[in-house]
DNA sequence: CGGTATCCATAATGATACTG
DNA sequence: CAGTATCATTATGGATACCG
């Protein structure tokens, strides 16, 4: 399979899972939770009620996220991965791993600057 | 490009590919060429001349990218993949991948919505 | 409880002209 | 050839108040 970076898949990938607080969002629900509006607040005590919603809909439209609403007062609903959302916990993994090793990448060239400056 | 928000490692990962023609350049970066800043240009014939320069500065500095100047005139510098860049491949593979799946389930979804519409 | 509606600040990108 | 500089525009996210 060739790459062709001009039709470039890899953005149509990253287009699913950038935006502020995307990627945390998928995370926690692809532990398998099913977790309701305000458990997700808990859960990202910075997000904003306003970019909560975006988000979530955002990602339900996509097909990533499943929204189930319970009508009764007071109000229910319920966010879950979707089984195609599922197919991202690859490429979720992939940067996980990878931003585990950036972590170490860059303590490692903070280190080495150190000694250089030592040097001098 | 901002910091993350929590101590997700996915983040840390995304923070080196997101921008918009990021990917693009590192794409075409992984290939193994050796590339001229016009010679990147001519790949992506939309990118502005600042926004390249910009996006190269930042991979630069993210050591993902290496700049190499040759002091002459006219000037000549070439951009390459860095070891460490490499590594991106397997994540850059993986979206890659997703991407081309997800195509596909878009088609299908469109299919379906015809379908329905017809059936109604 | 699970949102909307406004308004505002900042970040990201673009257009265009100029340069050693 | 490989950039900078400047200004304009758009995208993204935040603060706050209100609603059924």
């Amino acid at each position: 399979m060739k790459k062709n970076p001009e039709q470039c898949q890899v953005v149509v990938a990253l287009d699913m899972i950038v935006g502020k607080w995307k990627p945390v969002i998928i995370q926690h629900l692809l532990n398998g939770d099913v977790l309701r509006f305000n458990e997700l607040r808990r859960l990202m005590p910075d997000i904003t009620q306003r970019m909560l919603t975006l988000h979530l809909r955002e990602l339900e439209e996509q097909d990533i996220v499943q929204r189930k609403v319970y009508p009764q007062i007071p109000p229910k609903v319920e966010y879950s991965i979707t089984e195609y959302g599922r197919s991202l916990e690859m490429v979720m993994d992939a940067m996980h791993k990878w931003g585990a090793a950036h972590v170490e990448h860059m303590e490692l060239k903070k280190k080495e600057e150190a000694l250089s400056e030592k040097e001098i």
